[in-house]
DNA sequence: CTATGTGAAGAACTTCACAGCT
DNA sequence: AGCTGTGAAGTTCTTCACATAG
């Protein structure tokens, strides 16, 4: 099966459909240990050494790089700035994400206030709610807004790619729909529920309580640790 | 390899250590299913119905719950009460677990608000910060408590075994080893950064950009996204 | 001599097909 | 007849070993 390969994966004889999810999780890794080199100043890293600060096997590491480019040196390593910019060209970081947040609670006033999204290249560009008490108020600068202005707001606002669902479980649904029919192509949801989209949506989805409970299974079951462990 | 079995893995040809992360985060999304059906007063499932609900594979359901015991009826299905006893019985949730929240930033401050946590058998008992302007402010009737006497604290209160980390990175790694020298056998981390841990601390952490960037890069490149999904 | 890049081997996980109960 | 439980098959992911390049 042969497809156009939009992520640049040169003569590899691997499509991008074949790339697994985990090593796009591992390749948010390396980014922030080589943002955090890069800062340092160190200009040179080899996948042993990335492997020592990931935990990350440094076959993998080697691997996970070569599905998208050969951006080492043999013998020397790989260049920090050149890995740098590649593994934020992979990730489509080169531009920034317009992002809007749903949900003015607790949890979404704390990511308007989380300053690690601007940095990284999402930018929050507008807050909604329901409640008739928070539409108005002021935070970071942003007026809540009614989400009955939600979809006229995306309509108006079509490079706006990004939405982040943090209302309560019964909304979310409801919530989702309206950002897919607005233009809306990934969405990251807070709520403790599973959402129903249309499979060219992104989604991903946090539920704070599922970590609690993965950890509970392992404080109470430890000889059911492994070595290895999958995070995001 | 021999090992005692503290999960209850019956007659089963697997050892507890056999049994894949992802099966445990899908144990997760069943309970979420089941706890939903319980409230609405239905009494019996089947696989393919918690397939439907929750998108993974009926298969695959079937395998997952195959590995702790043999829950349904066959014919039948499984009965809704004793799915979710069971499920509970297995990710350790039967008993409470005493959490503390070191960091009441923005982020920390909303998952003490959070009731979820609570709703699920995680009791936030303190929350503790560094900065004197934080510190003996009150949230949901909880003094924030400086982190100097974190350490005091968790000596008088051996019962609190998850750990929760909400501070800057920076000061994560440091946190950490204070948590852990504290006997505190699960960490929930939100610092973007890797933590070191002694293998027999469970750990898992939660870096809200990691997610905004890997819906970044499905965006980007949507020849790789995959029908199938792992999420936590 | 060092460290990358990668086909091939190996391990882990998922899907399948159907035997086994109710 | 219907749906679970599970060995076996199939697929995907990780590890390995070594050819390759500096």
């Amino acid at each position: 099966m042969l497809r156009k390969a939009d992520v640049d994966v040169r003569k590899k004889n691997v499509t991008p459909d074949q790339i697994p999810y985990s090593t796009i999780v591992r390749l948010t890794q390396y980014l922030r240990v080589v943002e955090k080199l890069d800062e340092l100043g160190v200009s040179n890293i080899s996948s042993a050494e990335l492997s020592d600060e990931t935990h990350i096997n440094s076959f993998l590491v080697r691997k996970d790089l070569s599905y998208f480019g050969e951006f080492g040196t043999r013998g020397v390593g790989y260049e920090i700035s050149v890995l740098k910019r590649e593994l934020k060209s992979i990730l489509g970081l080169v531009k920034r994400h317009k992002t809007v947040i749903v949900g003015a609670g607790n949890l979404g006033r704390a990511l308007v206030h989380y300053s690690g999204f601007r940095d990284k290249g999402f930018d929050i560009v507008a807050i909604f709610d329901s409640s008739p008490e928070k539409i108005g108020a002021s935070i970071e600068g942003f007026k809540i807004e009614s989400v009955f202005v939600l979809e006229e707001y995306l309509k108006s606002n079509p490079d706006v790619t990004i939405g982040i669902i943090a209302v309560p479980a019964a909304s979310a649904q409801f919530i989702a729909n309206l950002l897919v029919a607005n233009n809306i192509q990934g969405i990251l949801s807070f709520a403790p529920i599973a959402i129903n989209l249309p499979e060219d949506v992104v989604y991903a989805a946090v539920d704070l309580t599922t970590h609690l409970e993965i950890i509970s299974y392992y404080i109470t079951n430890p000889d059911a640790r492994k070595s290895y462990s999958l995070r995001a």
